[in-house]
DNA sequence: ATGTGATACTTGTATATGCAACCAATATAG
DNA sequence: CTATATTGGTTGCATATACAAGTATCACAT
């Protein structure tokens, strides 16, 4: 048995990808049931900007391990629909200082609602330890790609 | 301290989001690397194919947890690449039946090598308990969201 | 046998991504 | 000081994704 050329089941790469990818789908279909059109990505950014304020686009391409060009593009989309404002960082002129607007702090606790439910079913049968030693995992991965990933 | 709005290192979303998209692209810039023109994504499908054989699109969506209209477009993609066939099938007009090329047997073990080599990397300090408690939860995790995720 | 519904695939539209090339502004080395 | 390197951001191009709507074929029930 397991005679198979490779085993997707037994990789990380396979089973990150796509449990990413199904919650991904899952929290955007739950956000628009909640009446809130936000994907997972842009969810990401308001979170970094709620949780440590104003900042430029360069550290929000970092923090979601992006590249700068895909946040630049995020952030227009973003900004086109209300989500955020961009403004010249006045000591910086290449800079622009990236601040959630009066709209999105209208879906801020409902948005992060939707969230708290939608990854509670997903973890349904999960126990806390069983949780924290998979985010340990993960962890620990991502520093190491963040490592030598490039 | 931690009085964050929301904690993204604690959250399964974020996680397997940053870690999905940093091992894709590493093994992607591996296999380029390697002087293999292959996306994570294509990977994934030659895997499916050379595991269980000629597959429809439908079916290969299905494993790889995509839209059947994204599968749609990959294979396009792998087609005019030359690493797949579509040939319909002729049990049933509708189907299209998917097989690798020539060309694709030519970097199968290559292919394999390489992916090989960027786990282990990533998966650096990892022990195999700790990376099979992870692939667990994540396994579950899948199964629950391919159950009620839409 | 025929009409209705399901199935397999494609296409349109919007979003997201990486890489490379580019521009403008700042920092630094000589 | 000025020439060069670095940094922050945008744009072009190719790929990937979801959802919705469309086409063609098959399955089935009356």
């Amino acid at each position: 048995m397991d005679n198979l050329f490779f085993d997707p089941q037994k990789s990380l790469g396979y089973m990150t990808f796509t449990t990413s990818r199904l919650l991904s789908a899952f929290l955007r279909r739950c956000m628009v049931q909640a009446g809130i059109d936000l994907t997972a990505e842009q969810w990401g950014v308001l979170v970094h900007l709620w949780n440590q304020g104003g900042r430029s686009q360069e550290e929000l391409a970092q923090y979601a391990c992006v590249d700068k060009s895909s946040m630049s593009r995020v952030l227009a989309v973003m900004e086109r629909r209300g989500l955020v404002e961009r403004r010249p960082d006045p000591a910086d002129a290449r800079r622009k200082i990236i601040r959630p607007t009066e709209a999105a702090e209208e879906i801020r606790e409902r948005s992060r609602a939707v969230t708290q439910q939608a990854l509670q079913a997903a973890l349904e049968g999960i126990g806390p330890e069983e949780k924290a030693a998979c985010l340990n995992v993960l962890a620990t991965v991502t520093q190491t790609l963040r490592r030598i990933g490039k």
